[in-house]
DNA sequence: CACCTTATTGAGACTAAATCTCAATAAAAA
DNA sequence: TTTTTATTGAGATTTAGTCTCAATAAGGTG
């Protein structure tokens, strides 16, 4: 089964699971999401739209994409600059991020001791660990040249 | 020298660099923040300078806040729900944060092992490394239990 | 298939957080 | 003391996101 094929499987069942339903709009918005290959905001996803020329509302984007989230299809991130980020989640290793704070780049990088050290630190205070979020800021190669 | 004195010195001196005055408003606001033990957002530090009945516009403390980040005194935290958020930096060792999911508990904590693996990873990517941000989320060992 | 219940949608009003505008003011250099 | 120019405050504006509610449509049931 392709992956795009199983993460719509996942997305049909985390609604069925919750009462929701199956609609036109949120097949589009699964499909042009699901799509994207870098970060993106709510605003960006709704010009895609309307470029496609799409029947979806902006208040339907706004409601859909936590769903995605709640599905695990995709995840918030938090290197947020005002408006809500977002990048698809599903099917790829967990990684974080490097930031240049000149040009925006952003490089992913997974590092396995770092995740042993944090669940460490979880237990340690008595946490149970759920997610994380790691950003490392700085100037990337090209940019620390300037 | 005290503490204050010397984090004083240091906004003088950046304003001074920066050709901006040190004004009536901007004295206030650096102590009123600098005193505050915990993490606030811009509209608490509103709502303080209202009870104090201290003479600061809602203009100027969207003003001041980024330039006392930029001073390096404070630090914006990306943990954000909605609200820019910030704590004090000076004089305080670097730490990261454990947050509880369901309560919103923040605990602090340093981890010098990570601190070196970040500054290995950056190098491998060829970034000069400014700052980082790392946030474990979970439950905290009181909700686990509910 | 037809019916019925109820989740979902869209348009636009609304809100919250933050920014902008511009005349009046006040730092600090001259 | 005068002059220059950074800063301020009040309120208008913008931005990002939420809410409302009547109309629609999904999908279970007979």
């Amino acid at each position: 089964m392709s992956i795009m094929k199983e993460a719509l499987k996942t997305f049909e069942e985390h609604l069925k699971l919750n009462k929701m339903r199956m609609t036109q709009e949120r097949r589009q918005l699964f499909s042009l999401v699901m799509s994207l290959k870098t970060h993106f905001n709510s605003e960006e996803v709704l010009e895609k739209i309307k470029k496609k020329n799409l029947q979806v509302s902006r208040a339907t984007v706004y409601r859909v994409l936590p769903v995605l989230v709640k599905a695990n299809l995709i995840q918030q991130s938090l290197l947020q600059e005002g408006q809500a980020h977002f990048e698809v989640k599903w099917n790829k290793d967990h990684h974080d991020h490097l930031i240049c704070s000149v040009c925006n780049k952003i490089i992913e990088f997974k590092d396995n001791t770092i995740e042993i050290l944090q669940r460490e630190i979880a237990t340690k205070y008595g946490f149970y660990l759920e997610d994380h979020v790691m950003e490392l800021v700085g100037k990337c190669k090209t940019c620390k040249k300037n």
